[in-house]
DNA sequence: TCTCCCGGAATGAATGTTCATTCCTTTCTA
DNA sequence: TAGAAAGGAATGAACATTCATTCCGGGAGA
């Protein structure tokens, strides 16, 4: 008990600070502090600082994976099933500001364009539902017929640019403005 | 002559080793180095790293504008001059990568976000073929009613994203991918 | 024409700081 | 009381920045 609490408040220090600061303004005796815990004790939970963001990404997109599909429904037609699954990835990112930056960090980091190397081109599973939704549009013709990549920048660019101006204060969102911008997004990848 | 050469020879290394590694990538040792000079001399030239990095971009925007701004017509119909923009800005990132992933570096960082902020909210000259461009469409109500900073998102978003993938070999853009990756942006914030 | 200085430019070893990581000590827990 | 867990000072590597020293071009004087 005492020893996953103690795991999960390095987790959530770790979380923050980087969010709050970029992986370089978060040191390892910053975020022992934050956690309330020695510098060592750290390193009795995690190998290293690279395993532990790493680790720390993967319990997050487990975390959230769910809460993304929660509600989808495969039969629906595609329109309906990409507005629902945009509209919540929207929502779990502004309701969720720190785990958003620190994807965020991730993604604009070494670690993230290997990630991102091996969901886009190698055998690994992940975006399963996205992939699935945009190869079913193209072969029913309701999609543009753009590579998936394309695809995926076209319906997602967008969504994080969005999601970003709003945690950052540029705009404020509310259910009106998300729902414009998703349909907007699905303007793009419609035929 | 010899003084400006040092500069350049300063920029052009910092600006590759930046774009290849990130800025905690690229010691001021290193760059000096690949610039074949001494550690001190950088700072004859930059108070420090700080002042260097955003000098460096400022001279890449100043730069890059008018190549973007090149044949652009503001008499010709709102659509065609979104594509015109768009299409350019696309093969400026395409045909000069190093500077593409230096501006990318610059804006996922703090540095960026105070950009950001300027440009955005502030009263910054910078983007003002663009924003006004989307100032006219929101008027004719050719492009949607939607907070200036969502057309933005909207429109740069996937760009960005699309010139990334491109860079880092995801996808092999062309003339024609291109261009339906434009259109597909502009009907996205077309109404 | 040749020599000798002078001053700014350039240099890179030295400095001080920040950090990840280690490892010995102390504190729990069973 | 043994053994595991936690703590945090110590270590050493990596860095940005400084500064005492060297270099070099050109102008004055012989």
């Amino acid at each position: 008990m005492a020893k996953n609490d103690k795991r999960e408040d390095i987790v959530r220090a770790a979380l923050e600070l980087i969010a709050e600061n970029g992986f370089h303004g978060a040191p390892m005796a910053m975020i022992a502090e934050r956690a309330g815990v020695g510098a060592g004790t750290i390193y009795r939970y995690f190998e290293n600082k690279d395993v532990m963001i790493t680790e720390l990404f993967q319990e997050l997109e487990e975390r959230s994976y769910p809460l993304i599909k929660e509600g989808y429904d495969p039969e629906k037609p595609l329109r309906e099933r990409f507005l629902h699954l945009n509209t919540a990835l929207i929502n779990y990112f502004i309701k969720n500001p720190i785990e958003f930056r620190f994807i965020e960090q991730f993604f604009n980091s070494p670690y993230g364009v290997a990630h991102r190397r091996d969901t886009l081109l190698g055998t690994k599973e992940g975006c399963d539902v996205f992939k699935e939704l945009f190869e079913d549009g193209i072969t029913r013709q309701v999609m543009k017929d753009l590579p998936i990549v394309i695809l995926f920048d076209l319906a997602f660019g967008p969504i994080l640019a969005v999601a970003r101006d709003h945690i950052l204060g540029f705009i404020a969102l509310d259910d009106v403005l998300i729902a414009r911008t998703v349909e907007a997004c699905w303007d793009a990848i419609k035929r």
